[in-house]
DNA sequence: GCCAACGTTGGC
DNA sequence: GCCAACGTTGGC
């Protein structure tokens, strides 16, 4: 019997990576790497799967919101950049016998006509109780979306 | 193991 | 740029 599909956000500053910077990757592919922290790596590592789908959050921009969707194409496995001297994300901690941080691929599922907008989300807060972004000081970079609550946002989406 | 100080996130 | 909320660090 195949593995039930989990729904995800992920967020990002389009100033460092947007939705439309991940549609003209190669393959639209893109390994998600810097995420340095044990909750989100935790995640990563123990209910994030292959085949997931997750919308792409924009962050720390003039209209936060929700602009597309993509979907998880490998399971956890070590980020190189926490190895790498000259990369942000350089971690001297971080023995290559025993990595401390994980990421996952990501393609490009779609763009959005129109973006789903954080203050739209905040309208519809009755129908998406519980959404971890719409919650007080929820500063992790991935959060589960519950099955409900994508389906909900997606027709907010008209997808 | 406690907790104060500091750093970061992210909406506004 | 402000600041609330949270995570991490490090002295004890």
């Amino acid at each position: 019997m195949p593995e039930k599909l989990s729904h995800w956000l992920m967020k990002s500053e389009p100033d460092t990576f947007s939705i439309d910077d991940l549609a003209r990757r190669p393959k639209q592919i893109e390994p998600w790497n810097g995420v340095r922290n044990y909750q989100v790596r935790n995640m990563f590592r123990d209910q994030m799967k292959r085949g997931d789908l997750s919308f792409f959050y924009h962050s720390s921009c003039p209209e936060p919101g929700i602009y597309g969707v993509m979907k998880i194409i490998s399971n956890a496995y070590p980020d190189p950049t926490q190895f790498d001297p000259k990369s942000d994300y350089y971690d001297a901690g971080s023995k290559q016998e025993e990595p401390r941080w994980l990421l996952v691929d990501v393609q490009f599922v779609q763009k959005l006509d129109k973006p789903v907008l954080l203050n739209t989300l905040r309208e519809h807060e009755a129908r998406l109780s519980g959404l971890r972004i719409l919650e007080k000081g929820t500063r992790l970079s991935v959060t589960p979306v519950q099955p409900a609550h994508w389906k909900y946002i997606c027709k907010l989406a008209g997808i």
